[in-house]
DNA sequence: GCCATTTCTAACCCGCGGGTCATAAACTGC
DNA sequence: GCAGTTTATGACCCGCGGGTTAGAAATGGC
């Protein structure tokens, strides 16, 4: 054996493209500027990837297959839990019941879940979402939004069965705005250097569509970072003046 | 003067245009495709427009002069509201007054207005958030939304000083919420071949974010359509069932 | 040092698609 | 029908960028 490859190539050549993919899309990254971005030639790339797309496909394969971890480990939880105890009823919602509240913990922690995943890609979600029309990854952060309102969707409908949530709105509409919401949170990732504070977001979102915007009756206590994962950037603390 | 130009070329390309821009994006439409699209040859193409990029310019420039009308027309409504009845208070959320009742009949005025706007360039709309990467059009979209998050951030400081809403969530997370929801609404619209109930849609929505999604302790009227535009698409009634 | 071997470079090829233009076609006025 | 004028065509040009490859460079084994 002769001349050792570069053992940051690969890694460096994946790196610029996902920057490059930002930048311009799929189909407006240009091979000779990630390889020029880490010093390397137009052939080296070949040397490692068969074409830009494969590269993109190879990240992308990562992802999806840990958001489909994702989805799958929040299914069994979930329906673990109905099996375990039972549907929801109207008075557990009503009076915050322990199961109720377990409930909520679930959700809360694979939202959680999902934005963390989401968090380590959201170069290539945003790629997926605004930047790959007509590839052949065209459609696939849409068709897990469909999956996604879906789900929702059904499950609101059995929470309506048991009064467990209002039934004066059609349930697409909640898939909706629940999807939107979060699809949004995802998107303005994005845009971050660091990390945001999870908890906080993810209980705030809960606690707006459990219970609306309105002020509550009971006294309100602040959502609150359990943990505050790396430097948070949405920390503006509510001032609580009421004239 | 001699040979009439064919009077209906340049509409048929701009609507072969937009077919392809739906298909491919931006950089993905071919002019030879737009062109063939409505049998003319790729020459004809220049004779009304300079590039593809001029023609979705053009269409992008109705949109947006629309929508800017209807962001202003809102903000002027709104502070007009302000400057007649004075700002919203905790009791006039909690008892429902006319002046809050007056209020949030504006702001569906105005979603609704905005949700119609978007129907009608809802291609246009599909392609600036999915497929215009890379071109002058980037981040257009994501700068609406990014204004939009701040106008609805700011209102609901606002209200969280009079104690109108909740004050245990960040604002930010709320501008997320009601933009994000939205967002995905008029994505959603992309999808539909007939226009769906507007109202029905918005005032789901508004219930939502305002009251959220628990059973409320009021009984529940269906939000119903004042004027049901075209084919209903969302018409899925409640079943009301209760075990 | 020198060969063998693998890595890496940069010049090259080539197809695709945007843009042009000589030419043909269509129409008007006479 | 003919001249004049505007519209439309499609062959052509050409640059850009993906992919290839001959050969240079680097390194290990001897």
């Amino acid at each position: 054996m002769a001349r050792p490859a570069d053992p940051n190539a690969q890694g460096a050549l994946i790196a610029a493209a996902r920057k490059e993919f930002v930048r311009a899309g799929v189909k407006g990254a240009r091979i000779e500027d990630i390889t020029h971005a880490c010093g390397l030639s137009k052939g080296a790339f070949y040397l490692h990837f068969d074409s830009k797309e494969e590269l993109f496909g190879q990240v992308v394969g990562e992802f999806m297959a840990l958001v489909q971890k994702r989805v799958k480990a929040r299914e069994e939880d979930i329906t673990a839990f109905f099996m375990r105890n039972g549907p929801l009823r109207e008075q557990d919602v009503r009076k915050k019941s322990a199961r109720h509240e377990a409930f909520l913990a679930l959700e809360v922690k694979h939202d959680r879940g999902l934005l963390e995943t989401i968090w380590n890609y959201r170069d290539i979600f945003d790629v997926l979402m605004r930047g790959s029309q007509g590839t052949a990854f065209d459609g696939l952060v849409w068709e897990m939004v469909q999956r996604e309102i879906e789900r929702i969707k059904d499950s609101f409908e059995i929470f309506k069965q048991y009064g467990a949530c209002r039934t004066d709105v059609p349930s697409e509409i909640f898939g909706s705005l629940v999807v939107g919401t979060y699809l949004l949170v995802a998107k303005q990732m994005s845009l971050l250097q660091a990390p945001p504070n999870f908890d906080l977001w993810v209980e705030s979102l809960h606690r707006l569509i459990r219970e609306g915007s309105a002020p509550p009756l009971q006294p309100q206590r602040q959502a609150k970072a359990r943990r505050a994962g790396g430097k948070v950037t949405m920390q503006r603390r509510n001032k609580r003046s009421r004239p």
